[in-house]
RNA sequence: GGAGGGAUACCCAAGCGGCCAACGGGGGCAGACUGUAAAUCUGCUGGCUCAUGCCUUCGGUGGUUCGAAUCCACCUCCCUCCA
């Protein structure tokens, strides 16, 4: 596990190398198809050398769901035990690790057009009224969302029009453990300055890539729109932005590094809470080192 | 050389005698997070203390006033126009 920029697939390759692992992808921009410079997918030659699973499966107009990842995880981790190797699950989506190893409740998933009609309600509305109506049926669950978060409103809206039943009940029941034993590694780069200068650096190097590019191309496509999971992606969202006139290219940079630490922040701010995780640091030297002596130890005692 | 306009906290920007440690936005920091999560939302953001407290701040220096970011004088720098 590491915030974005902090190295993860380089690590992920060298104890690839040395140990029979197969990755596991656990990210939630990487499973689109043609997001690709933009989501700093691994390169092709890397995922050759290296194949990733749940990179690469879905099509950009299909949002996927933490529901769809824990499920594929699962399948994907099974079949690398059958053949065995040990799973090595790399990424930096904080839900995702939770979906999978905490697991979750039994809930609907999500209804399109259920979607479209509260949320053209809460934007006439108003989302305190929304919560406001929640707060009538559901007092449980409102009392945990705020009033403005306008996605967990609709969401607890949904699952009650969908099911009958409030939000707060159906959390309640025990989600499914997760059957295997796990050695976690965080990468947490304790130098904010360091990780922002590579931060910048990357999106400079994305953009001379044929990052715009490859968004006009996206952007062109009549049956995508930048309301979807996908185009709301860090960086691509900007760059939808920037082709709509929106702002020049300088801002479209300025806003791409911006949004794109704001989500290392947020990434930490899981990786924090992981606390039973062997926490190591990238930016000093031994890391590497540290994490193969880790995961050679769990590989001898199970 | 002359005529205007402007200098506000990390950045942009409001304020134009007391309700101002100073609206708002950006950025930053911290947090929340169960089928959108690279999403969505919350709090804080001069210092010390953290109390309805004190100290320092609105280009600089003086002045007017019970009281100034707000008024006056001079100075410095920036922008526009005339020459």
């Amino acid at each position: 596990m590491g915030p974005t920029a902090s190295g993860k697939t380089a690590l992920a390759c060298t104890l690839a190398d040395r140990f029979a692992l197969a990755v596991v992808s656990v990210d939630s921009a990487l499973v689109y198809r043609g997001l690709d410079i933009g989501s700093a997918k691994p390169d092709a030659r890397t995922l050759e050398n290296y194949p990733h699973r749940l990179i690469d499966i879905r099509d950009p107009a299909q949002p996927y769901s933490a529901a769809d990842f824990r499920n594929d995880a699962l399948r994907e981790i099974s079949s690398i035990v059958a053949s065995d190797r040990v799973p090595l699950l790399v990424g930096g989506t904080g839900l995702y690790f939770r979906a999978l190893l905490s697991g979750l409740s039994e809930l609907p998933q999500a209804d399109p057009e259920l979607r479209e009609q509260l949320n053209e309600e809460g934007v006439a509305l108003g989302w305190p009224a929304m919560h406001a109506r929640l707060a009538r049926i559901d007092p449980a669950a409102a009392a945990r969302i705020g009033s403005t978060d306008a996605q967990r409103i609709q969401r607890a809206l949904e699952v009650i029009e969908i099911t009958g039943k409030p939000i707060s009940e159906l959390r309640s029941g025990l989600p499914k453990p997760f059957g295997y034993r796990v050695l976690k590694i965080a990468l947490i780069p304790a130098d904010r300055t360091a990780l922002h200068a590579r931060i910048a650096e990357r999106f400079d190097a994305m953009l001379a890539q044929g990052f715009v590019a490859e968004v006009e191309q996206l952007r062109g496509r009549v049956d995508l729109n930048p309301g979807l999971p996908a185009m709301r992606a860090v960086g691509y969202r900007q760059a939808w932005q920037h082709l709509d006139g929106e702002f020049d290219a300088a801002e479209l940079r300025n806003r791409g590094i911006y949004a794109t630490r704001q989500l290392a922040k947020r990434q930490m701010t899981w990786l924090r809470s992981e606390l039973d995780a062997r926490a190591l640091d990238p930016d000093l030297d031994g890391y590497i080192d540290i994490a193969h002596r880790a995961v050679a130890d769990f590989l001898r005692r199970y």
